[in-house]
Order: structure tokens, then C-alpha cells, then sequence
DNA sequence: AAACCATTCAACCGCCGAACG
DNA sequence: ACGTTCGGCGGTTGAATGGTT
């Protein structure tokens, strides 16, 4: 026997209503229980589409409009380095949002970036999780990283970049100019403890990046949060 | 003006890992 | 240890819009 549905949920775009709705329940309860937010706010949707809808799109937050040329350069490069991690790319892109950033890497930038055979797609290198291990000696000296184009995961951050103060644009930019490629699939650059290798280094997790000093691989070690690291 | 095609982007889907009971 | 729930992610879809013929 066909078990009844519990409860259509709509679908589809939203209603400047439902938006009206959204926006006073979660200026009343806060973000976060998107769970209960549907019930909170007596919207007919489901919890994910609450959510998406807030973080793509009602949150202050959102800078919306056009890219402007310096977060296009970013946006390539980063990705460059780090593959399709849209919200990733967009936790450096202030008031940009993973889904924004993806958008317009399909719709703008990925057909030029094929073009120029740098699409990330078969050549990023794809950093494993966020996570480091609190005995790893970091940012001294010049560091390496071997890239495996074989090691990819689907990991996710314990917490959310946009939690991190990102840093400025020009900033990212300035530090990418002083990274060099290596043939043989080394990546290499010097790092001085800056907020720029910070950044670079809460992008790979350890068992990547070999400091010359240690290289912690084994699982039994105790590890931290890197973005509360940062 | 109409038909067709291309582009954009909001929204959905399926999956994953963390947290919790 | 296991199952369930939840938050979050990237991939994909399709409606809306704009451009071209």
C-alpha cells in the first residue's frame, strides 16, 4: 500500500511573501535549526530550501551585482588552486557566496579557462580536509607541497569560512605572485608567517604539506580546527 | 513580430561528514 | 557500534531573460 506523503512542500521560486516571512523569522530566531524554521515562520518549504534561500540570497550579508576585475582575477587563480571548492573561493570573496561564485565560473570564466587549458577541472590541485594536527611545526622556512591529482574527497569544513576574517582581496592576489610551480607536480613557495600563508596552509591538510620539519600523516594524532586556528 | 538559440542564475537534488541518542 | 538527523557542499536543472535571425 502507498504510504500518503506527510506534507507537500512547495517548490520552486519563491514569492516576494515568502521572502517577507523568511527574513522576520530569522531577524526574530537568528540563523541556524533551519530545521525548525519552516515551522517557526509557517512557510510551506522544506528546510533546505529555507536555508538556501537565506544564504544565497536574503542574507545582509550578500553583495550582489557584477564581480568586479580583482575578484575575477581571484577567483581564477584560486581556483586554479583549488579546484570547484566554491565556498571555499567565496569565504576570500567578501558578501560573495559559493553559489554566486560558481554561476559565474560556468557562465563567464570556465569556457575561457578551457581555452587557456587551465581548467581546474583536470589540473587543480584538490586540497583534503581542513583539518591539521596541533604537533605540525607550520610557517618557517620554504614550504612544499606535493600535489596528487589522484586524492580527491568531497570533505567539509567544521566550521564555516565566512566565520574567519578574510582576508582583503589584493592581499590574496599579492601573496599569489610570490608562489612559483614546480615541475614534477611540486608546488613551492616562502612562507614568513603572514596572514597570506595562513591562509594557504588552512587550505591543505597535513598529510600534503611537508614543512621540512614534519610531516604528520598518521591518523592517531591529535588535530585542531584549522579555521578557528586562523 | 515571431521563432529560435544562448546565457544567466535561482533553486533543487543527492551525497557526505558530524553530532547525537 | 550503529542508525538517524541535520547542516552543508558541489553538480545539475530549468525558467527567465536577452540576443540574433
Amino acid at each position: 500500500m502507498k504510504r500518503k506523503t506527510p506534507l507537500e512542500v512547495r517548490k520552486g521560486a519563491w514569492t516576494p511573501e515568502e521572502d517577507s516571512i523568511l527574513r522576520k523569522c530569522i531577524e526574530k530566531y537568528g540563523e541556524g535549526n533551519w530545521h525548525q524554521v519552516p515551522l517557526k515562520a509557517g512557510l510551506n518549504r522544506c528546510r533546505k530550501s529555507c536555508r538556501l534561500r537565506w544564504l544565497n540570497y536574503l542574507s545582509p550579508d550578500i553583495k550582489r551585482g557584477v564581480f568586479a576585475s580583482d575578484e575575477v582575477e581571484l577567483i581564477i587563480k584560486l581556483h586554479k588552486l583549488l579546484g570547484n571548492r566554491w565556498t571555499l573561493i567565496a569565504g576570500r570573496l567578501p558578501g560573495r557566496t559559493g553559489n554566486d561564485v560558481k554561476n559565474y565560473w560556468n557562465s563567464h570564466l570556465r569556457i575561457k579557462a578551457v581555452a587557456r587549458g587551465t581548467d581546474a577541472v583536470t589540473k587543480a590541485i584538490k586540497p583534503r580536509p581542513r583539518r591539521f594536527a596541533s604537533n605540525q611545526v607550520w610557517f618557517n622556512g620554504n614550504t612544499t607541497i606535493n600535489v596528487d591529482n589522484n586524492t580527491q574527497s568531497r570533505d567539509t569544513p567544521t566550521n564555516k569560512p565566512s566565520t574567519t576574517s578574510p582576508l582583503k582581496v589584493d592581499e590574496i592576489l599579492c601573496w599569489w605572485d610570490n608562489m612559483e610551480f614546480i615541475d614534477n607536480g611540486v608546488l613551492t613557495w616562502s612562507m614568513d608567517g603572514s596572514d597570506e600563508d595562513q591562509l594557504i596552509a588552512s587550505l591543505w591538510s597535513t598529510d600534503e604539506v611537508a614543512t621540512g620539519v614534519n610531516i604528520a600523516s598518521d591518523s592517531s594524532v591529535d588535530h585542531v580546527d584549522n579555521w578557528n586556528f586562523l
